[in-house]
DNA sequence: GTCGTGACTAGCC
DNA sequence: CGGCTAGCCACGA
C-alpha cells in the first residue's frame, strides 16, 4: 500500500483537522488525535492549540474536553464559552450540554 | 540523549 | 460532588 509520508509536522496535522470542524459543531482533543492518526497523543493535540499561531484562522474553540469541559483557549476560556454560544452550542456550569450531540467525528 | 512542561484522559478515594 | 495520581505524547532547551 502506498504508505504517505507524514511532511507536515503533528502540530499541522492538528491544526489542519480542527479546520475541518464544522461550524455549529465541537470535537474533543481525543477525537482530534483519532483524525490525525494519533489516538494516544491527546496531550500532545491541546499543545498543538497552544501553540497554535493561527487562532483566528482555526476554530480551536470547538475542541473542548472529553468530559465536555470547556479545557483552555489561548484568548482565555471566558471568549471560548462565548464563541461555542454564538454558534449554538449551550454551555452549562462552564461545560457543554449534550456534548455527544454536537460531537463530529468522522 | 535526557529533562521538564502542558488547552488530555481515565481511574480511584 | 471534588481532588489527586499515573500514563500518555510532542516539543524546546
Amino acid at each position: 500500500m502506498s504508505a504517505k509520508k507524514s511532511s507536515l509536522s503533528f502540530r499541522e496535522k492538528v491544526w489542519s483537522a480542527t479546520k475541518k470542524i464544522p461550524q455549529g459543531k465541537i470535537a474533543t482533543y481525543a477525537a482530534i488525535a483519532r483524525m490525525i492518526k494519533n489516538p494516544h497523543s491527546a496531550r500532545a493535540v491541546g499543545n498543538a492549540l497552544n501553540a497554535n499561531p493561527f487562532a483566528p484562522v482555526v476554530p480551536c474553540h470547538r475542541v473542548v474536553r472529553a468530559d465536555g469541559s470547556i479545557g483552555g483557549f489561548a484568548l482565555g476560556s471566558k471568549k471560548k464559552i462565548a464563541l461555542l454560544r454564538s454558534e449554538g452550542i449551550q454551555i452549562v456550569n462552564g461545560k457543554v450540554a449534550s456534548l455527544q450531540k454536537y460531537l463530529f467525528i468522522k
